[in-house]
DNA sequence: TGTACATCAGTGAACGCGCGTTCACTGATGTAC
DNA sequence: TGTACATCAGTGAACGCGCGTTCACTGATGTAC
């Protein structure tokens, strides 16, 4: 596919521009308040685009889901790459949180989205992979659901701090130096 | 207050009726979903009436928050007295976030409430402190901003269990015996 | 190189709906006398 | 005990709005000949 210059009726690639144009509609309202017609809008075509593109309103989000998984998945990849420590591994899942909460708030949202689409499947496999690394072998006991108990002890870490940061349940303090105190709270587990 | 018969124009106690309408609406359609109209059709009054006595929907949640958070401080305070085991409070934070979700769903969204509600302060800072129970004293480290290391990692752990075992990003088996892995993953933070 | 045509991405007008909020009102209640 | 009155909780009709979805359409594109 040939990207246009613009002004032109077929778009080029108008799903990217509507999946960007969500990513920063939820980083402005919210999912709670997002709307097709205001994705559309900021993505300059008409309002009816969006569903004719996506189905409706959940496929948008599922396709903004997928990608927020690859982007997540990438991320914790490389904090393991580089790092060997499965706690830097953590500390890039709250790190994500923060850097791209669009991509976050929608993630873990199953209610939102069209779970059986093989895109956001795919995924979703790959960022869920990535918690396993590091908690395999060592690990003491098989939770008899696929799940080691310490990924799901690791990832429930993780995920409790970056909601409770990201919904503004923290001391604001917190804000200042989230990757650290986070550090601090795994070190306190001595995971 | 006197409780009326029904079948009287002046209610009762309207706002015991709009709050466990709101609690049974935001359990059968989430808390996004919720609106005031199907509150009032519940409680069997009229699409007014909540805006009325609560003055607007934010109104209406921030009063079911706050009797959310004394529910749930009460339930951890029992779980404290029982066992003296601070895990089993941990356990019952998962447990209270399971049997009473549609509180739970609201209790720690402060973007749907109004934070400077009195009552919501006093309930919350209530359940707040259940949570240091047990982690404070002991723990080495202070975490600069009011909660210690200690009590931010258990209050991680629990919630984040909590948010991904409700939301559904947890394999189905685990809902047969949440509490059971719970405690394994507990277990496994030797905390 | 030029013409005809099939494709289909995106349009824009129209739809019906449910929403929160408003406001003049009604009528049950409890108190003052 | 009875009457007048102030209070205010709850009503119901009306408001304007933004929403997702629909559908007949338009026009840019690329291909066949």
């Amino acid at each position: 596919m040939v990207h246009c210059v613009n002004a032109s009726y077929h778009h080029g690639d108008l799903r990217r521009a509507l999946i960007e144009a969500a990513v920063a509609a939820v980083g402005e309202v919210g999912v709670g308040s997002l709307s097709l017609r205001a994705v559309a809008k900021r993505a300059g075509v008409s309002h009816a685009a969006p569903a004719h593109h996506f189905g409706d309103k959940a496929g948008l989000l599922t396709a903004v889901a997928a990608e927020g998984h690859d982007r997540f998945a990438d991320a914790l990849e490389r904090a393991w790459q580089t790092t060997g420590d499965f706690v830097e591994v953590g500390v890039a899942y709250v790190r994500f949180a923060i850097d791209h909460r669009p991509y976050f708030e929608i993630m873990f949202r199953p209610e939102l989205l069209h779970t059986d689409d093989p895109e956001l499947d795919r995924a979703s496999r790959r960022s869920r992979e990535m918690l396993h690394r590091g908690t395999d072998g060592p690990g003491p006991g098989e939770a008899a659901n696929g799940y080691s108990t310490a990924a799901l002890a690791a990832w429930s870490v993780v995920h409790g701090f970056a909601e409770l940061l990201l919904a503004g349940n923290f001391d604001p303090a917190i804000d200042d130096d989230p990757e650290g105190v986070l550090r601090e709270v795994v070190r306190q587990l001595r995971f």
